[in-house]
DNA sequence: AATCGTAGGTTTAACGTTAAACTTAAGGAG
DNA sequence: CTCCTTAAGTTTAACGTTAAACCTACGATT
């Protein structure tokens, strides 16, 4: 009982597999309406599937986009428990879908030479979120698969760049704290690297105290790792600061945290202390009080994604924008109370 | 600049094309500990990496796992947004990559005859979640792909299946609530299908409700989808049921929509009224107050998932176990107390 | 001296598909 | 009546890898 191949319906249908081919893949144009209809008769008779690997072997293109998410040491479970990456990852993969093409999803721990897989798996393309050290970009590079780059400020024009304004973030959220009289803002964020988001967070975040005439004080900022549970540990720290009337979390697994820790500790969100975050995670309407926050449309970021690897796919690497930027505007919940 | 191939090493090498792939696939008792050594210098020289879809068009095997995730019409999103996917999906991936095998993850359409794609990229397994209507199962098995079904009471010696025992999870969660003093217990959850999970743990409610002579009471029960919006909307019905003290949600997504929903309606949880969730998200700590639940190891039900595929893999589809029972038990927190 | 086993290979064909080059018959233009 | 075009195919080779069958030289066994 073998596999049914293309080589079975041609005996069948009295054609060559040229032939069979050729209806298979809709070149009508070389077949006629006859050999057509008899020939998908066939397939349907002998249920008849195309074999994607030996069709990805001859015409080099599979059909599949490799998407890569980050995973770190101590996180082993980082992966897709980030609400962010899920939910990117669903729009990534919906719009992908309704293309007919297939999602290879993967971490990358240190010592994973993933890319070599990646490479040979015949990928159409790769899509890349967050940032990485060592000489992952290099490698990328070597692979000849366009590259999309989510959230990384990596200045390099070997790749396509997906992105918020993230320093206009930190900027809006920021200033939505002031305008509602706040002054004594601390600033709670993952790991700060010059190529992350978190940075250019931190740098609106200045911007807006500046503009204010409010002097940064940097002993207002805590930086740990993206977690629910490094926002409680950093509630902590904030209970022990002298005068904060408000938080800007940079993320808002970390807000969520803060939120509970703060209360926890017997501080009240927003009476004692505001709290805005940044994302809009599906979670930030969840929490209580529900989370004021930056609003970016995560589900339609993945969604564009794909959009741009379609075009790049269809149009070819050279005739497709090379950074795209998506808008972000605050969410207005209930975390952030005017002051005066 | 073409691809390097396995002829390419076998040039340089000065040796055929199989004493390379005798080293490339570890069966170094077919060659001399020099010839391995060079063999592998020379492809550490020119960057040779194994192309997977001749390997699997070859070897019919593509150290590839396809998972499929349910998708209703109501919610796109549904996909990975649904954090209880999120995490078993995120255990699967890391207990696969630390095998050296990739994962497909793809949602499932009406429209979709995904089959035929998943049986034709050789996946040398497949595993799917949740449950389905019409005849994907029969589709199922006529792919001769080792297929494991999550939480899906499906009858069939066919399938592979890995569970908890919701009917007793069921049980428990209303005990506990029983135990705590309560006696009018609502129960909110998803669709009730025969073959899910949702009927069954309606079964153990009902059991446990049985044993404490608590009459069941059958307008207490709402039954919508498994999502935070259908929390909220049947916080309403709650608040309008008489003599109500706690509720039973078969899902934590739902609890913690009943959660948000009760506060907004100025009901107290857990004081007027207590609230038991299911499944022990991440986002149960989350809430406020933190949600007690039944605990289900999700991120590691993924792990075993996985370790019982590869189990398949290695010792061939007749000797691993078909059916396989995953522990859970109470998880104490915030949102349930004690009356009397 | 003949035989055998084994280490260390090589050669060949096959996996299922497709792209490129080739064939044939019929119809229309001149 | 001949030439050209086109529709509707066919034939052949190639994609990169591996499994199976085959080969050879050398040392050990009888």
């Amino acid at each position: 009982m073998h596999k049914v191949t293309i080589k079975d319906i041609a005996k069948h249908a009295n054609v060559s597999a040229t032939t069979v081919s050729n209806v298979v893949n809709g070149r009508y144009k070389k077949v006629s309406n006859d050999t057509i209809e008899l020939i998908n008769k066939v397939i349907e008779e002998l249920n008849y599937v195309p074999d994607f690997s030996a069709r990805s072997l001859v015409s080099k293109r599979s059909r599949m986009i490799g998407v890569i998410i980050p995973q770190t040491e101590e996180h082993i479970q980082f992966l897709l428990e980030n609400p962010f990456y899920s939910e990117i990852v669903s729009g990534i993969e919906n719009k992908l879908r309704s293309h007919g093409y297939y999602m290879m999803l993967t971490g990358v721990d240190k010592d994973t030479t993933y890319l070599d897989i990646l490479a040979n798996w015949n990928l159409d393309a790769i899509i890349l979120m967050g940032i990485y050290k060592d000489g992952l970009y290099e490698q990328l590079k070597k692979v000849k698969v366009p590259v999309l780059l989510i959230d990384s400020y990596i200045d390099d024009e070997y790749f396509f760049h997906l992105h918020i304004d993230d320093e206009k973030g930190g900027y809006i959220a920021t200033k939505h704290l002031l305008d509602a009289g706040h002054k004594e803002i601390a600033l709670v964020t993952g790991e700060l690297n010059e190529n992350g988001v978190a940075y250019k967070r931190l740098m609106g975040y200045k911007r807006a105290l500046n503009e204010y005439n409010v002097p940064y004080d940097e002993s207002r900022i805590i930086s740990d790792s993206v977690s629910y549970d490094c926002g409680i540990s950093a509630s902590e720290k904030l209970v022990e600061m002298d005068g904060i009337t408000a938080v800007f979390c940079t993320a808002d697994l970390i807000a969520t945290g803060v939120i509970t820790g703060l209360h926890n500790k017997g501080v009240k969100v927003p009476d004692d202390i505001s709290v805005i975050g940044f994302d809009n995670l599906s979670i930030a309407k969840m929490s209580y009080p529900a989370l004021t926050t930056v609003n970016q449309n995560i589900f339609n970021k993945g969604e564009r994604a794909t959009e741009t690897i379609l075009e790049i796919l269809d149009k070819g690497i050279l005739n497709v924008q090379k950074k795209q930027l998506m808008d972000i505007e605050i969410m207005e919940r209930n975390s952030v109370k005017r002051i005066d």
